[in-house]
DNA sequence: GGGAGATTAGGACATGCATCCTAGTGTGTC
DNA sequence: GACACACTAGGATGCATGTCCTAATCTCCC
């Protein structure tokens, strides 16, 4: 299990990972990621067939540690607000890499979304992990019927903030907006005591 | 003025639009923009001599695009909260589109950022038409001190439902999330008779 | 210490790409 | 009707890329 293999096979993920997320996908070529690794090309045939196989990885990598980052959360926090307050905290403790890449997982499903990629499933995973979390918190708070809504709502939020702040390569604008997540969840806190229909009627 | 040379030039430019918009840029041959507009791929040459070129002449068309859409709305709509309405509306009638393909703008900014393409800030000029115009509207409803940030703002938000449904190929999301701005919109109205500073406490 | 299997290096190969060239074809002007 | 000039076609060129092969090296177990 602590084979020499695994732990080349797992830095090269790593590099594909970081290189995927500053270049994007496409635009990482294997040379790229061999030189990141200090490896030969050639090499990678041994641990990765295709490209396609390294995204893969990359995915399952990444899921795997959202994963445990999301059950990190869970044990560590008690109420579900503050739960969700750490959700919203990442963007300031990523704010320069945001500022400078954006969202790991937006751009990548986006980019996937483009090339009509077999793997946009698999990224879109990433997406739906942090929404059935934020779902579960949600519905903790009180909120079952929007607990949805609800998460759906505060993904978009993030998203819309990393993707301009990387754009506009502001960071004022994520502290801002977050300090505004803030004030809208500890809204949600209070109106969930009376009743679940108080913040989003749209329906 | 009206030589078949610029209707070629505006044929090409315009099918590269919708080309980049779909597959992304990088992802965009010169042979695909050549078979949609059916020409051989070295008559490009004359018309543009690299790639870039192509890129710069889309961005420029979407500017100038952008730049008539919001005029319009400018003229054609009196008070500046349903212009703003106007511009909420997007997200509605480009559903199916963005649903496909995300928000042209959003997904070419972030693409660009990743290439690190001299382009880049040109593209973003797009957005900063957007959210100047936003601004300019947010300051007749009365909000002088808050307007950028409320452009900034609403734009996120746009930016963050357009990308979701992307990725979760939800057209149902984009609705909710448009009724939930609209709302937001008109508790603004309201809210700007009496004093600026009632949204936005941040800061 | 010898042999099997994992790992590495370095390069071969075909393909697709942006770019560029050259030679035809039209078109409008004097 | 001839000449300049815009346009078009098709292919050449060189480079980068993903994929693949082969031979060398290492490692560990018998």
């Amino acid at each position: 299990m602590s084979k020499p293999t695994q732990t080349t096979r797992e830095r090269i993920v790593a590099a594909a990972d970081e290189l995927f997320y500053q270049r994007g996908f496409e635009h990482t070529s294997f040379t790229d990621i061999a030189q990141a690794v200090k490896l030969s090309r050639g090499n990678f045939y041994h641990h990765f067939k295709t490209k396609d196989d390294i995204l893969e990885a990359v995915i399952a990598y990444r899921l795997s540690n959202t994963q445990a980052m999301l059950a990190a959360w869970e044990t560590n926090s008690q109420d579900p607000e503050s739960r969700i307050n750490h959700f919203i905290h990442i963007l300031i403790m990523n704010q320069a890499k945001i500022k400078q890449f954006g969202c790991p997982v937006g751009t990548l499903c986006t980019e996937l979304a483009k090339l009509n990629h077999a793997s946009h499933t698999q990224a879109n995973a990433i997406f739906t992990l942090f929404k059935d979390w934020l779902q579960s918190q949600f519905i903790r708070m009180g909120y079952e019927a929007k607990a949805n809504t609800l998460a759906m709502h505060l993904l978009g939020r993030s998203q819309g903030i990393a993707l301009l702040a990387n754009t506009f390569k502001d960071e004022t604008f994520i502290e801002h907006e977050v300090a505004q997540l803030r004030r809208w969840l500890s809204t949600l806190k209070k109106s969930a005591i009376h009743t679940d229909d108080n913040t989003l009627r749209g329906h």
